[in-house]
DNA sequence: ACTGATGCGTC
DNA sequence: GTCGGAC
DNA sequence: GTCCGACGACGCATCAGT
């Protein structure tokens, strides 16, 4: 059978975009995905609807590469493309656009058949496939010779695909609705194979291979990894202790790395968050699960990085372990982690989702021994539970988790369940020295800002990077720590735009270097030593809180400030 | 053998 | 990871 | 309540260029 034409999945995405409803939306998709010929291409066609193909393997293209093949193609350079771009925020649309006008791209693909949706997802696979000396090279040929056989809508469906920014308003949740009307199946039946399948194209396939029914028998089993359960942020204790109905068990909230670890006969694999596997970098957690009780288990947890006296380091320090392949060896000793399980999925031929939480953790405590557990309470007033968060700051944690002690572990999703409760962010008034025009819907606006505090002294070296250049401009009067698009409203942000052009220096790129007047509250949650920031600091999760335009550039918070709460986190 | 650019996955 | 906004 | 899109800093791997 004939497969069908990428261009028709193409016009779906289209439609998609322009359909505000969502109901719509999963009808339009569901109509497209029964209508597909075979199992392949159903999953395929989802991977390419939702932009899933671009994780599921990774092509290691990105902006460079596709401005690079597009120059080729079209002559355009660097200027001309920033031009078209700046048109409307979306890479895909820019490469339609710039095909367009080229002609070359249009006529060349009236000369070949049209590539149907296998072929395209075939294109990306072999893409992602290519690798050792002269890798690069030889997929930016097929990424050329592609993009010039494809028509300007295909090439732009190609393109998101590529960057994985697709932008239709059709994501994961979406997708699993349309899969379920598409082959009769109940949303919570697709919803679950997904946790557990963890790709939405693979649940796909299977649904129009083996039907509706065979997703009853999905569940979790070892070594094949499921999506780890999430929690929803919440602001305070009380509302905690609201929600789970005066009854909550609370754990720390460590800065680590989420950790799975399944063990199947002598067998261990570790999987992360996004469920790759990490097994080789954790050699020492590997050690230790083989010594836990139980045949078969696949429990959740998180390693941190500790120092020798076993005490908790900050979050960068595990990041130099977590995805590491190279000279595992030697940073084993030098950077020792340490793990801390707080629930257990499948014991012994057993899949425990459905057991209450309470339940889980007994079981989880005859596996484990006590060291590796995260320390939990169960809390029944406000005093308990600010007593244990105190405490778990002490200990280095980011804040607590609030979990219902009756609540199932649902895969993938998150919600009232699990509570996450972290610190009071940390608050500094900091100057907007630059803005930068945002992406997708947000094109138009200065949204993206450069935030700086008061320079004490120091800096004045040549620039090397943009954020140094900024400095320089304003003769290093401020030292730029971070940067933030987080906080503000559309509305601010429009009016924010325009004061900004009003106060301009210089163009660089999409960013406006502007005279330091506007002053804002920033939150963030941490202060890390930054090796990009040539300051030597950088802001972690920082947004605005307000514009405090009742404050002079000259009033904000100055670099030594920073430097004291960071260094006040050391000691802490 | 080393460095810088680029991409990806962690939070 | 956080946030705002749309449904 | 749920989903989506817009983007932050950082560390590691990989590849290209020298």
């Amino acid at each position: 059978m004939a497969g069908t034409a990428f261009e028709e999945l193409c016009m779906l995405c289209e439609t998609l975009a322009k359909t505000p409803s969502r109901n719509a939306k999963i009808e339009l998709a569901a109509r497209f995905l029964s209508k597909l010929n075979s199992p392949s291409e159903v999953s395929d066609a989802v991977r390419l609807i939702i932009g899933e193909a671009s994780k599921d393997f990774t092509l290691n293209l990105g902006y460079s590469h596709l401005l690079k093949a597009l120059t080729n193609i079209t002559g355009v350079g660097e200027k001309g493309f920033l031009a078209e771009f700046g048109e409307t925020g979306d890479l895909g649309e820019t490469v339609r656009r710039l095909l367009e006008k080229g002609r070359r791209g249009v006529q060349q693909a009236l000369v070949f058949r049209r590539p149907t949706i296998g072929e395209v997802a075939g294109v990306l696979r072999e893409i992602a496939e290519i690798s050792g000396k002269g890798a690069m090279a030889k997929k930016l040929r097929i990424l050329e010779s592609y993009l010039k056989r494809l028509t300007p809508l295909e090439a732009k469906y190609f393109t998101k695909n590529l960057v994985g920014e697709i932008r239709h308003g059709f994501g994961e949740g979406l997708m699993e609705e349309a899969l379920a009307s598409a082959f009769q199946a109940s949303p919570e039946a697709v919803r679950n194979a997904h946790m557990v399948v963890g790709s939405l194209g693979r649940v796909g396939e299977i649904l129009k291979e083996q039907g509706a029914g065979s997703l009853q028998s999905f569940t979790v089993k070892p070594l094949t990894p499921i999506r780890p359960m999430l929690a929803e942020p919440a602001q305070t204790l009380r509302e905690a202790l609201e929600e789970h109905h005066g009854r909550t068990l609370l754990e720390y909230k460590l800065d680590g790395a989420r950790v799975q670890i399944h063990k199947h006969h002598s067998q261990i694999k570790i999987f992360s968050r996004r469920l790759t596997e990490v097994t080789k970098s954790l050699p020492e957690i590997v050690e230790l699960a083989e010594t836990f009780r139980g045949e078969d288990f696949v429990v959740d947890g998180e390693v941190v990085a500790v120092d020798q006296s076993g005490r908790v380091m900050p979050f960068q320090e595990v990041m130099k372990r977590y995805r590491r392949i190279i000279g595992v060896e030697e940073a084993l000793s030098r950077i020792p982690t340490r793990i801390f399980l707080f629930d257990i999925v499948y014991l012994n031929g057993e899949p425990l989702l459905k057991k209450p939480l309470t339940e889980r953790r007994q079981l989880l405590e005859k596996v484990a021994p006590y060291e590796f557990l995260t320390p939990q309470v169960e809390a029944s007033n406000l005093e308990e539970a600010e007593a244990f968060f105190e405490e778990a700051l002490k200990a280095g944690c980011e804040g607590v988790m609030a979990k219902r002690p009756s609540s199932p572990y649902s895969p993938g999703r998150r919600g009232k369940h699990w509570l996450k409760i972290k610190r009071q962010p940390e608050v500094l008034d900091l100057v907007i020295v630059a803005a930068q025009y945002g992406y997708g819907y947000r094109y138009r606006w200065l949204s993206d800002y450069y935030l700086a505090a008061l320079n004490g002294g120091g800096g004045g070296g040549r620039p090397e990077t943009l954020p140094d250049y900024i400095e320089a401009l304003h003769g290093w009067r401020f030292r730029v720590v971070g940067k933030t698009f987080k906080g503000l409203t559309n509305a601010e942000i429009e009016a924010l735009t325009e004061r900004l052009k009003g106060l301009a220096l210089e163009t660089v790129g999409r960013t406006v270097i502007v005279r330091p007047e506007i002053v804002v509250e920033v939150g963030f949650s941490n202060i890390q030593p930054s090796p990009q920031y040539s300051c030597g600091y950088a802001l972690r999760f920082a947004r605005i809180l307000r514009i405090r335009d009742d404050k002079k550039p000259e009033e904000a918070d100055s670099l030594d400030r920073v430097k004291q709460l960071a260094s006040k986190k050391l000691e802490g």
